[in-house]
DNA sequence: TTACGAATCCGGACCGAGGTCCGCTTAATT
DNA sequence: AATTAAGCGGACCTCGGTCCGGATTCGTAA
Protein backbone atom coordinates (compact mmCIF):
# COMPACT_ATOMS: atom_id res chain seq x y z
CA UNK A 1 0.00 0.00 0.00
CA UNK A 2 2.61 2.41 0.94
CA UNK A 3 4.43 1.03 -2.35
CA UNK A 4 1.98 1.81 -4.34
CA UNK A 5 2.03 5.97 -2.72
CA UNK A 6 5.28 6.24 -3.91
CA UNK A 7 5.46 4.23 -6.73
CA UNK A 8 2.41 6.33 -7.84
CA UNK A 9 4.79 9.57 -7.49
CA UNK A 10 7.65 8.44 -10.21
CA UNK A 11 4.75 7.38 -12.62
CA UNK A 12 4.22 9.80 -15.52
CA UNK A 13 1.95 12.56 -15.25
CA UNK A 14 -1.45 11.06 -14.61
CA UNK A 15 -4.05 8.79 -16.14
CA UNK A 16 -7.02 11.56 -16.97
CA UNK A 17 -9.99 9.95 -16.60
CA UNK A 18 -12.30 9.96 -19.06
CA UNK A 19 -13.94 13.26 -20.19
CA UNK A 20 -16.80 13.63 -17.64
CA UNK A 21 -19.49 15.64 -19.29
CA UNK A 22 -19.18 18.58 -16.44
CA UNK A 23 -15.65 18.26 -15.14
CA UNK A 24 -14.75 21.93 -15.00
CA UNK A 25 -11.98 23.23 -17.45
CA UNK A 26 -10.29 25.22 -14.83
CA UNK A 27 -9.60 22.27 -12.66
CA UNK A 28 -6.30 21.11 -13.67
CA UNK A 29 -6.40 17.85 -12.69
CA UNK A 30 -2.80 16.95 -12.92
CA UNK A 31 -0.77 19.23 -12.39
CA UNK A 32 2.69 17.63 -13.33
CA UNK A 33 3.94 16.01 -10.35
CA UNK A 34 6.90 17.70 -11.29
CA UNK A 35 9.05 20.20 -13.82
CA UNK A 36 7.95 18.43 -17.38
CA UNK A 37 10.78 15.79 -17.17
CA UNK A 38 13.43 15.41 -14.71
CA UNK A 39 16.88 14.27 -15.00
CA UNK A 40 17.96 10.64 -14.57
CA UNK A 41 19.38 11.06 -11.66
CA UNK A 42 17.10 13.29 -9.99
CA UNK A 43 14.02 11.00 -10.85
CA UNK A 44 16.27 8.09 -9.45
CA UNK A 45 17.11 10.64 -6.27
CA UNK A 46 13.30 11.66 -5.96
CA UNK A 47 12.13 8.21 -5.94
CA UNK A 48 14.32 6.65 -3.55
CA UNK A 49 13.59 9.45 -1.22
CA UNK A 50 9.58 9.24 -1.45
CA UNK A 51 10.66 5.33 -0.72
CA UNK A 52 12.82 5.84 2.20
CA UNK A 53 10.00 8.18 3.77
CA UNK A 54 7.38 5.73 3.39
CA UNK A 55 9.87 2.94 4.95
CA UNK A 56 10.54 5.84 8.30
CA UNK A 57 6.59 6.39 8.34
CA UNK A 58 5.69 2.44 8.69
CA UNK A 59 8.46 2.07 11.22
CA UNK A 60 8.96 5.29 12.93
CA UNK A 61 5.61 7.09 13.07
CA UNK A 62 5.80 10.48 11.33
CA UNK A 63 7.47 11.44 13.60
CA UNK A 64 10.60 9.98 12.55
CA UNK A 65 10.77 11.37 8.93
CA UNK A 66 13.13 13.74 9.64
CA UNK A 67 14.77 15.74 6.30
CA UNK A 68 18.26 14.30 7.51
CA UNK A 69 16.61 10.65 8.17
CA UNK A 70 15.47 10.35 4.45
CA UNK A 71 18.56 11.82 3.07
CA UNK A 72 20.09 9.14 5.24
CA UNK A 73 17.93 6.32 4.88
CA UNK A 74 18.00 7.16 0.94
CA UNK A 75 21.68 7.50 0.86
CA UNK A 76 21.40 10.83 -0.77
CA UNK A 77 22.62 14.54 0.30
CA UNK A 78 20.46 16.48 2.63
CA UNK A 79 20.17 18.91 0.30
CA UNK A 80 18.84 16.73 -2.53
CA UNK A 81 15.66 16.54 -0.28
CA UNK A 82 14.84 20.03 -0.31
CA UNK A 83 16.15 20.69 -3.96
CA UNK A 84 13.27 17.82 -5.16
CA UNK A 85 10.55 18.45 -2.31
CA UNK A 86 10.83 22.47 -1.42
CA UNK A 87 10.62 21.43 2.87
CA UNK A 88 9.39 18.94 4.74
CA UNK A 89 5.40 19.34 3.99
CA UNK A 90 6.50 19.13 0.36
CA UNK A 91 7.85 15.82 1.32
CA UNK A 92 4.98 14.51 3.38
CA UNK A 93 2.29 16.33 0.49
CA UNK A 94 4.30 14.32 -2.06
CA UNK A 95 3.83 11.08 0.19
CA UNK A 96 -0.39 12.19 -0.20
CA UNK A 97 -0.06 12.65 -3.60
CA UNK A 98 -1.41 9.14 -5.09
CA UNK A 99 -4.34 8.90 -2.48
CA UNK A 100 -4.92 13.01 -3.84
CA UNK A 101 -4.89 11.70 -6.87
CA UNK A 102 -6.97 8.64 -6.75
CA UNK A 103 -9.87 10.75 -4.94
CA UNK A 104 -10.09 13.19 -7.37
CA UNK A 105 -10.28 10.57 -10.16
CA UNK A 106 -12.71 9.37 -8.26
CA UNK A 107 -15.52 11.94 -7.98
CA UNK A 108 -14.18 14.05 -11.85
CA UNK A 109 -14.75 10.72 -13.63
CA UNK A 110 -15.47 7.80 -11.21
CA UNK A 111 -18.88 6.00 -10.80
CA UNK A 112 -22.03 7.61 -9.12
CA UNK A 113 -22.97 9.08 -6.88
CA UNK A 114 -19.48 10.29 -5.95
CA UNK A 115 -18.54 10.78 -10.00
CA UNK A 116 -20.53 12.64 -12.60
CA UNK A 117 -23.91 10.97 -12.98
CA UNK A 118 -25.75 11.50 -9.80
CA UNK A 119 -27.37 14.38 -8.79
CA UNK A 120 -25.14 17.23 -7.46
CA UNK A 121 -26.68 16.98 -3.93
CA UNK A 122 -26.11 13.29 -4.06
CA UNK A 123 -22.09 14.25 -5.18
CA UNK A 124 -21.54 16.78 -2.52
CA UNK A 125 -23.05 13.82 0.19
CA UNK A 126 -20.69 11.46 -1.27
CA UNK A 127 -18.12 13.87 -1.46
CA UNK A 128 -17.70 14.53 2.01
CA UNK A 129 -18.57 10.99 3.01
CA UNK A 130 -15.07 9.64 1.13
CA UNK A 131 -12.96 12.92 2.51
CA UNK A 132 -13.92 12.37 5.38
CA UNK A 133 -12.80 8.63 5.76
CA UNK A 134 -9.85 9.14 3.50
CA UNK A 135 -8.80 11.60 5.73
CA UNK A 136 -9.26 9.61 9.29
CA UNK A 137 -7.46 6.56 7.51
CA UNK A 138 -4.03 8.69 7.25
CA UNK A 139 -4.76 11.11 9.55
CA UNK A 140 -1.31 11.40 11.32
CA UNK A 141 -0.17 11.92 7.52
CA UNK A 142 -2.42 14.46 6.44
CA UNK A 143 -1.86 16.63 10.27
CA UNK A 144 1.74 16.48 9.79
CA UNK A 145 1.70 17.38 6.33
CA UNK A 146 -0.50 20.26 7.14
CA UNK A 147 1.49 23.43 5.97
CA UNK A 148 1.66 26.39 8.15
CA UNK A 149 -1.61 28.73 8.40
CA UNK A 150 -0.70 30.96 5.42
CA UNK A 151 -0.50 28.73 2.91
CA UNK A 152 -3.02 25.84 4.28
CA UNK A 153 -5.74 26.63 1.56
CA UNK A 154 -3.21 27.75 -1.26
CA UNK A 155 -2.05 24.34 -2.42
CA UNK A 156 -3.35 22.38 -5.26
CA UNK A 157 -5.06 19.49 -3.63
CA UNK A 158 -7.02 21.49 -1.41
CA UNK A 159 -7.79 23.50 -4.41
CA UNK A 160 -9.00 21.14 -6.37
CA UNK A 161 -11.60 19.49 -3.46
CA UNK A 162 -12.79 23.36 -2.96
CA UNK A 163 -13.29 23.48 -6.69
CA UNK A 164 -14.90 20.28 -6.92
CA UNK A 165 -17.38 21.88 -3.94
CA UNK A 166 -18.26 25.06 -5.48
CA UNK A 167 -19.06 23.50 -9.08
CA UNK A 168 -21.57 21.39 -7.26
CA UNK A 169 -22.89 23.95 -5.10
CA UNK A 170 -22.85 26.07 -8.46
CA UNK A 171 -25.36 23.78 -9.55
CA UNK A 172 -27.71 23.30 -6.86
CA UNK A 173 -27.67 26.77 -5.15
CA UNK A 174 -26.41 29.33 -8.23
CA UNK A 175 -28.12 32.41 -6.12
CA UNK A 176 -25.87 31.91 -3.33
CA UNK A 177 -22.07 32.78 -2.79
CA UNK A 178 -20.44 29.33 -3.63
CA UNK A 179 -17.60 30.14 -2.68
CA UNK A 180 -17.76 30.67 0.72
CA UNK A 181 -19.96 28.22 1.13
CA UNK A 182 -17.43 25.72 -0.68
CA UNK A 183 -14.85 27.19 1.96
CA UNK A 184 -17.26 26.54 4.62
CA UNK A 185 -18.11 22.94 3.85
CA UNK A 186 -14.67 21.62 3.04
CA UNK A 187 -13.57 23.45 7.06
CA UNK A 188 -15.67 20.91 7.89
CA UNK A 189 -14.15 18.20 6.29
CA UNK A 190 -10.19 19.96 8.02
CA UNK A 191 -7.74 17.01 8.97
CA UNK A 192 -7.35 19.20 11.96
CA UNK A 193 -10.99 19.12 12.85
CA UNK A 194 -11.22 15.31 12.13
CA UNK A 195 -8.68 14.64 14.95
CA UNK A 196 -9.58 17.37 17.31
CA UNK A 197 -13.52 15.83 17.15
CA UNK A 198 -12.49 12.09 16.87
CA UNK A 199 -9.89 11.31 19.14
CA UNK A 200 -9.72 14.59 21.58
CA UNK A 201 -13.26 14.68 22.07
CA UNK A 202 -13.91 11.05 21.27
CA UNK A 203 -17.04 11.57 18.59
CA UNK A 204 -17.46 8.61 16.26
CA UNK A 205 -16.99 8.73 12.70
CA UNK A 206 -20.74 7.79 12.12
CA UNK A 207 -21.51 11.15 14.10
CA UNK A 208 -19.38 12.73 12.04
CA UNK A 209 -21.02 11.36 8.78
CA UNK A 210 -24.39 12.30 10.06
CA UNK A 211 -22.97 16.01 10.44
CA UNK A 212 -21.73 15.96 6.84
CA UNK A 213 -24.95 15.03 5.37
CA UNK A 214 -27.01 17.28 7.93
CA UNK A 215 -24.88 19.94 7.23
CA UNK A 216 -25.09 19.99 3.47
CA UNK A 217 -28.67 19.57 4.21
CA UNK A 218 -28.92 22.94 6.25
CA UNK A 219 -26.61 24.77 3.59
CA UNK A 220 -28.50 23.17 -0.04
CA UNK A 221 -31.59 24.01 1.72
CA UNK A 222 -33.17 27.46 -0.18
CA UNK A 223 -34.84 29.97 1.18
CA UNK A 224 -38.59 28.45 2.22
CA UNK A 225 -41.76 29.52 0.36
CA UNK A 226 -43.43 32.06 2.64
CA UNK B 1 -3.02 49.68 22.33
CA UNK B 2 -0.23 46.86 22.27
CA UNK B 3 0.52 48.26 26.22
CA UNK B 4 -2.73 47.73 27.00
CA UNK B 5 -2.03 44.31 25.80
CA UNK B 6 0.50 43.56 28.25
CA UNK B 7 -0.17 45.27 30.53
CA UNK B 8 -3.51 43.31 31.24
CA UNK B 9 -1.34 39.95 31.70
CA UNK B 10 -0.10 41.30 34.72
CA UNK B 11 -3.09 42.29 36.45
CA UNK B 12 -5.27 39.98 38.65
CA UNK B 13 -7.40 37.70 37.28
CA UNK B 14 -10.06 39.15 35.31
CA UNK B 15 -13.15 41.62 36.50
CA UNK B 16 -15.91 39.25 36.09
CA UNK B 17 -19.13 40.64 34.03
CA UNK B 18 -21.89 40.89 36.25
CA UNK B 19 -23.68 37.42 35.99
CA UNK B 20 -25.56 37.22 32.39
CA UNK B 21 -28.67 35.20 33.04
CA UNK B 22 -27.91 32.53 30.60
CA UNK B 23 -23.77 31.87 30.80
CA UNK B 24 -23.12 28.82 30.80
CA UNK B 25 -21.32 28.09 34.21
CA UNK B 26 -19.11 25.00 32.44
CA UNK B 27 -17.67 28.03 30.74
CA UNK B 28 -15.15 28.96 32.95
CA UNK B 29 -14.53 32.40 31.79
CA UNK B 30 -10.94 33.55 33.66
CA UNK B 31 -9.23 30.98 33.65
CA UNK B 32 -6.73 32.66 36.09
CA UNK B 33 -3.69 33.85 33.74
CA UNK B 34 -1.19 31.93 35.99
CA UNK B 35 -0.67 29.80 38.52
CA UNK B 36 -2.73 31.76 41.10
CA UNK B 37 -0.32 33.69 42.38
CA UNK B 38 3.65 34.57 40.74
CA UNK B 39 6.86 35.04 42.89
CA UNK B 40 7.95 38.74 42.46
CA UNK B 41 10.58 38.58 40.04
CA UNK B 42 8.64 35.72 37.82
CA UNK B 43 6.15 38.32 37.07
CA UNK B 44 8.06 41.32 36.90
CA UNK B 45 9.74 39.04 34.32
CA UNK B 46 6.91 38.14 32.66
CA UNK B 47 5.39 41.53 32.42
CA UNK B 48 8.94 42.57 30.98
CA UNK B 49 8.50 39.74 28.15
CA UNK B 50 5.78 40.67 27.16
CA UNK B 51 6.47 44.40 27.02
CA UNK B 52 9.63 43.31 25.02
CA UNK B 53 7.71 40.82 22.67
CA UNK B 54 4.90 43.62 21.41
CA UNK B 55 7.91 45.93 21.16
CA UNK B 56 9.43 43.73 18.89
CA UNK B 57 6.53 43.17 16.85
CA UNK B 58 5.90 46.83 17.00
CA UNK B 59 9.66 47.18 14.74
CA UNK B 60 9.71 44.05 13.08
CA UNK B 61 6.26 42.29 12.80
CA UNK B 62 5.83 38.77 14.62
CA UNK B 63 8.56 37.27 12.37
CA UNK B 64 10.67 39.12 14.38
CA UNK B 65 10.12 38.01 17.74
CA UNK B 66 12.16 34.98 18.06
CA UNK B 67 12.31 33.87 21.56
CA UNK B 68 15.97 34.46 21.99
CA UNK B 69 15.34 38.49 20.73
CA UNK B 70 12.39 38.80 23.19
CA UNK B 71 14.49 37.29 26.35
CA UNK B 72 17.49 39.27 25.23
CA UNK B 73 14.96 42.34 25.08
CA UNK B 74 13.68 41.32 28.24
CA UNK B 75 17.06 41.48 29.34
CA UNK B 76 16.34 38.01 30.84
CA UNK B 77 17.49 34.27 29.98
CA UNK B 78 16.05 32.13 27.31
CA UNK B 79 14.85 29.49 29.60
CA UNK B 80 12.72 32.05 31.57
CA UNK B 81 10.95 32.87 28.18
CA UNK B 82 10.02 29.15 28.11
CA UNK B 83 9.66 28.22 31.71
CA UNK B 84 6.83 31.08 32.12
CA UNK B 85 5.33 30.46 28.65
CA UNK B 86 6.08 27.08 27.47
CA UNK B 87 6.82 27.72 23.91
CA UNK B 88 6.35 30.33 21.07
CA UNK B 89 2.76 30.02 20.70
CA UNK B 90 2.20 30.09 24.47
CA UNK B 91 3.74 33.40 24.13
CA UNK B 92 1.84 34.64 21.54
CA UNK B 93 -1.27 33.92 22.54
CA UNK B 94 -0.61 35.61 26.09
CA UNK B 95 -0.27 38.79 23.73
CA UNK B 96 -3.65 38.07 22.15
CA UNK B 97 -5.01 37.27 25.46
CA UNK B 98 -6.11 41.31 26.74
CA UNK B 99 -8.25 41.10 23.42
CA UNK B 100 -9.55 37.33 24.19
CA UNK B 101 -10.69 38.57 27.02
CA UNK B 102 -12.45 41.53 26.38
CA UNK B 103 -14.21 39.25 23.18
CA UNK B 104 -15.30 37.06 25.77
CA UNK B 105 -16.59 39.84 28.39
CA UNK B 106 -18.22 41.63 25.67
CA UNK B 107 -20.24 38.69 24.36
CA UNK B 108 -21.23 37.16 28.09
CA UNK B 109 -22.02 39.93 29.38
CA UNK B 110 -21.81 43.68 26.94
CA UNK B 111 -24.58 44.97 25.80
CA UNK B 112 -26.91 43.37 23.25
CA UNK B 113 -27.02 42.34 20.24
CA UNK B 114 -23.57 40.73 20.95
CA UNK B 115 -24.17 40.30 25.03
CA UNK B 116 -27.22 38.74 26.61
CA UNK B 117 -30.46 40.28 25.83
CA UNK B 118 -31.08 40.06 22.35
CA UNK B 119 -32.57 36.84 20.31
CA UNK B 120 -30.11 34.13 20.15
CA UNK B 121 -29.86 34.76 16.04
CA UNK B 122 -28.67 37.88 16.75
CA UNK B 123 -26.29 37.60 19.00
CA UNK B 124 -24.91 34.59 16.79
CA UNK B 125 -24.90 37.11 14.09
CA UNK B 126 -23.12 40.13 15.92
CA UNK B 127 -20.84 37.39 17.49
CA UNK B 128 -19.85 36.19 14.08
CA UNK B 129 -19.20 39.71 12.81
CA UNK B 130 -17.14 40.60 16.17
CA UNK B 131 -14.74 38.12 15.57
CA UNK B 132 -13.76 38.54 12.27
CA UNK B 133 -13.28 42.24 12.53
CA UNK B 134 -11.28 41.44 15.59
CA UNK B 135 -9.57 38.50 13.64
CA UNK B 136 -8.73 41.03 11.08
CA UNK B 137 -7.01 43.29 12.91
CA UNK B 138 -4.48 41.52 14.65
CA UNK B 139 -4.19 38.66 11.26
CA UNK B 140 -0.64 38.14 11.79
CA UNK B 141 -0.70 37.87 15.23
CA UNK B 142 -3.01 35.52 15.58
CA UNK B 143 -1.51 33.43 12.37
CA UNK B 144 1.61 32.95 14.11
CA UNK B 145 0.06 32.12 17.49
CA UNK B 146 -2.00 29.40 15.71
CA UNK B 147 -0.66 26.32 17.46
CA UNK B 148 0.23 23.17 15.59
CA UNK B 149 -2.72 21.03 13.76
CA UNK B 150 -3.18 18.91 16.50
CA UNK B 151 -3.95 21.40 19.15
CA UNK B 152 -5.70 23.73 17.24
CA UNK B 153 -9.26 23.20 18.53
CA UNK B 154 -7.96 22.65 22.51
CA UNK B 155 -6.61 26.04 23.49
CA UNK B 156 -8.80 27.57 26.00
CA UNK B 157 -9.74 30.75 23.84
CA UNK B 158 -11.15 29.02 20.99
CA UNK B 159 -12.89 26.52 23.47
CA UNK B 160 -14.26 29.75 24.93
CA UNK B 161 -15.83 30.70 21.49
CA UNK B 162 -17.07 27.22 20.59
CA UNK B 163 -19.09 26.89 24.06
CA UNK B 164 -20.56 30.44 23.27
CA UNK B 165 -21.52 29.39 19.72
CA UNK B 166 -22.86 25.45 21.24
CA UNK B 167 -25.00 27.40 23.90
CA UNK B 168 -26.64 29.86 21.46
CA UNK B 169 -27.45 27.16 18.81
CA UNK B 170 -28.73 24.64 21.27
CA UNK B 171 -31.08 28.05 22.15
CA UNK B 172 -32.44 28.07 18.48
CA UNK B 173 -31.93 24.67 17.18
CA UNK B 174 -32.14 22.35 20.17
CA UNK B 175 -32.33 19.31 18.19
CA UNK B 176 -29.75 19.63 16.07
CA UNK B 177 -26.20 18.49 16.67
CA UNK B 178 -25.02 22.01 18.17
CA UNK B 179 -21.46 20.55 18.68
CA UNK B 180 -20.65 19.70 14.94
CA UNK B 181 -22.80 22.81 14.02
CA UNK B 182 -20.56 25.12 16.16
CA UNK B 183 -17.50 23.79 14.80
CA UNK B 184 -18.72 24.49 11.33
CA UNK B 185 -19.31 27.67 12.11
CA UNK B 186 -16.29 28.44 14.17
CA UNK B 187 -14.35 27.38 11.18
CA UNK B 188 -15.72 30.06 9.36
CA UNK B 189 -14.26 32.59 11.65
CA UNK B 190 -10.60 30.68 11.80
CA UNK B 191 -7.68 33.46 10.77
CA UNK B 192 -5.91 31.19 8.43
CA UNK B 193 -9.03 30.93 6.26
CA UNK B 194 -9.70 34.94 6.35
CA UNK B 195 -6.52 35.51 5.94
CA UNK B 196 -6.82 33.43 2.26
CA UNK B 197 -9.93 34.64 1.61
CA UNK B 198 -9.15 38.35 2.29
CA UNK B 199 -5.35 38.30 1.56
CA UNK B 200 -4.76 35.68 -0.59
CA UNK B 201 -8.41 35.89 -2.96
CA UNK B 202 -8.66 39.78 -2.27
CA UNK B 203 -12.42 38.85 -1.17
CA UNK B 204 -13.08 42.19 0.79
CA UNK B 205 -14.45 42.12 4.56
CA UNK B 206 -17.93 43.15 3.49
CA UNK B 207 -18.59 40.02 1.68
CA UNK B 208 -16.89 37.67 4.56
CA UNK B 209 -19.38 39.31 6.88
CA UNK B 210 -22.35 38.69 4.51
CA UNK B 211 -21.10 35.33 3.96
CA UNK B 212 -21.44 34.91 7.89
CA UNK B 213 -25.16 36.37 8.22
CA UNK B 214 -25.98 33.83 5.32
CA UNK B 215 -24.18 31.21 6.88
CA UNK B 216 -26.15 31.26 10.33
CA UNK B 217 -29.13 32.22 7.89
CA UNK B 218 -29.05 28.24 6.62
CA UNK B 219 -27.75 26.29 9.10
CA UNK B 220 -30.42 27.97 11.78
CA UNK B 221 -33.10 27.69 9.36
CA UNK B 222 -34.87 24.69 10.72
CA UNK B 223 -36.27 22.52 8.27
CA UNK B 224 -39.37 23.91 6.06
CA UNK B 225 -42.64 22.66 6.68
CA UNK B 226 -43.67 20.77 3.75
C1' DT C 1 13.24 41.85 62.89
C1' DT C 2 16.29 38.46 61.58
C1' DA C 3 17.62 33.82 60.35
C1' DC C 4 16.87 29.87 57.79
C1' DG C 5 15.16 26.24 54.81
C1' DA C 6 12.78 24.93 50.89
C1' DA C 7 10.30 25.76 46.90
C1' DT C 8 10.62 28.39 43.03
C1' DC C 9 12.95 30.58 39.57
C1' DC C 10 16.92 32.02 36.64
C1' DG C 11 20.23 31.67 32.94
C1' DG C 12 22.86 30.18 29.35
C1' DA C 13 25.20 26.11 27.57
C1' DC C 14 23.55 22.52 24.78
C1' DC C 15 20.93 19.75 21.36
C1' DG C 16 18.21 18.57 17.31
C1' DA C 17 15.91 19.68 13.21
C1' DG C 18 14.68 22.60 9.33
C1' DG C 19 16.54 25.24 5.81
C1' DT C 20 20.42 27.67 2.98
C1' DC C 21 24.55 27.93 0.20
C1' DC C 22 28.04 27.11 -2.99
C1' DG C 23 31.86 24.59 -5.06
C1' DC C 24 31.95 20.22 -7.36
C1' DT C 25 29.85 16.40 -10.21
C1' DT C 26 27.03 14.46 -13.61
C1' DA C 27 23.76 13.95 -17.21
C1' DA C 28 21.92 15.65 -21.56
C1' DT C 29 23.04 18.04 -26.05
C1' DT C 30 25.57 19.18 -30.25
C1' DA D 1 34.68 15.54 -26.92
C1' DA D 2 33.18 19.78 -25.43
C1' DT D 3 29.67 22.68 -23.53
C1' DT D 4 26.22 23.69 -20.42
C1' DA D 5 22.51 23.34 -17.50
C1' DA D 6 20.88 20.67 -13.80
C1' DG D 7 21.76 18.23 -9.84
C1' DC D 8 24.40 16.93 -5.71
C1' DG D 9 26.21 16.97 -0.98
C1' DG D 10 27.34 18.35 3.31
C1' DA D 11 29.13 22.21 5.97
C1' DC D 12 26.82 25.87 8.10
C1' DC D 13 23.24 28.86 10.17
C1' DT D 14 19.14 29.81 12.87
C1' DC D 15 15.79 28.94 16.01
C1' DG D 16 12.82 26.35 19.09
C1' DG D 17 13.19 23.66 23.05
C1' DT D 18 15.69 21.19 27.13
C1' DC D 19 18.46 20.90 31.31
C1' DC D 20 20.56 21.60 35.61
C1' DG D 21 23.75 24.02 38.87
C1' DG D 22 23.32 28.17 41.18
C1' DA D 23 20.69 32.28 42.82
C1' DT D 24 16.17 34.39 44.84
C1' DT D 25 12.19 34.74 47.10
C1' DC D 26 9.04 33.81 50.72
C1' DG D 27 6.86 31.47 54.65
C1' DT D 28 8.04 30.28 59.27
C1' DA D 29 9.98 30.58 63.65
C1' DA D 30 13.02 32.28 66.92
Amino acid sequence: MLYAVFMSSVLPPFPQPQEPFDAPQLLEVGPAPQEPCLRADAARNRARLLEAAARLIAEHGVAGVTMEAVAAAAEVGKGTVFRRFGDRTGLLMALLDHSSRQLQADFLGGPPPLGPGAPPVDRLRAFGVAVLYRSAEQLDLQLAAQPEPTRRYANPPIRALRTHITMLLRQIEPAADCELLAQTLLAYLDPAQIHHLTRQCGMPMERLEAGWVDLVDRVTRTEPAR
